[in-house]
DNA sequence: TTGCCATATGTCAACATTGATATAGCCGTG
DNA sequence: CACGGCTATATCAATGTTGACATATGGCAA
């Protein structure tokens, strides 16, 4: 089974929805670390009915098309929670923003200034979004003490987000390195141009 | 082109190689951040060819087979530098530890302590990897001080790392603060247990 | 009433990537 | 001299993933 049907169970495994339900949820928090397009969404679907670890009932509806509401079975729940734990090996990176750094030394440090500041300012607008639903989470949180329980899926929602938030505060804070060493050096070259 | 192809014209533009050479390479320190197999490596070293990016001569060898030696051309410098500087948006993120998590809710809190552990301790090997590589190079570049010229190869790959280095910090400081929740919880249980 | 938008479900061809398999030279060891 | 191991290049089938296309319902606005 491919990681995009693990991402799907864990949606259901939550609450049960249809395919354009799922579609828009794997925005956000699971959206966080994973994706997929509705073309391989709804194959999915499919196959995991086959295998018995979701069914699904055809709901009418009045002033939209009907839809098909996919609820997780014990079957496919079992398979959720084997999957989960066991242990895996660091798959390999792949960073196409860093790919391009690697290759940066070539290019005009201005260009490459805007490069890397487009692509932190990016990462500042996630952080700022994470930030924000993260404050939330712990508004509503002060009531009561869910956020410890590590068998709610609250608790992990806000520790995934938490782990977003690290990522993104770690990408904006070493393109701000970058930028800073790059401008300095620029500077440095209008001195020696200056001083002939 | 695909990613691939400019992390080889990457590669070459530092220095030619054989495409068993740029295999090896892949590893360290573009690896960090991109990889491929074998089987991927040669046919798009063959579509760079054709398309005037690289070229190749044949060495002849004594004591082990002859190989091909690619070099990059100026048009694939051109075609390099001019894809390094273009702005980019953020790719969609794929976690698969970060999905596995995500249905952690499920699980026996033991297995989840078990998994982040293993996932964990992966990490902090490869952090303290990237750290002595760090460490070298700090030594070697007190002499020249050449790390702060981002015109220079050495300089990025020095950045590449610190961003490396950056990240598996993150990682393990999360895991660690995972585990230590888990554990916190399971501790309150055993109380509870205890009192009855 | 025409067209656009959101809901809703799908298919398909093209491309990216993996894992297995193949071949071959040369070295050193048993 | 047979075998394993390292160097070296390559192909192929299977699978994962994307982007474009197809279709249908119902609401709302020009």
């Amino acid at each position: 089974m491919i990681p995009l049907a693990y991402a799907l169970l864990g949606l259901l495994a939550r609450a049960p929805g249809s395919g354009y339900d799922l579609i828009r949820e794997m925005e956000e928090p699971v959206g966080f670390f994973w994706h997929a397009r509705r073309s391989q969404i709804y194959p999915t679907l499919t196959r995991l009915e086959k295998q018995g670890y979701i069914t699904h009932t055809v709901v009418e509806q009045r002033d939209r098309p009907d839809k098909k509401v996919y609820a997780i079975t014990d079957a496919g729940r079992a398979a959720l929670a084997a999957w989960a734990v066991e242990p895996m090996a660091i798959p390999p990176e792949r960073d196409a923003f860093m790919l391009k750094v690697y290759s940066l030394w070539l290019a005009d440090p201005r260009q490459a200034i805007n490069l890397i500041r487009t692509y932190a300012s990016q990462h500042a607008e996630r952080l700022a979004r994470y930030e924000e639903i993260s404050a939330t989470i712990e508004r509503n949180a002060e009531a009561g003490g869910e956020l410890q329980r590590m068998s709610s899926p609250r608790f992990i929602s806000y520790a995934m987000l938490r782990r977003g938030i690290e990522y993104e505060r770690g990408y904006v804070s070493w393109c701000r390195w970058m930028i800073e060493t790059i401008e300095r050096e620029l500077a440095e070259h209008v001195d020696e141009v200056d001083r002939y």
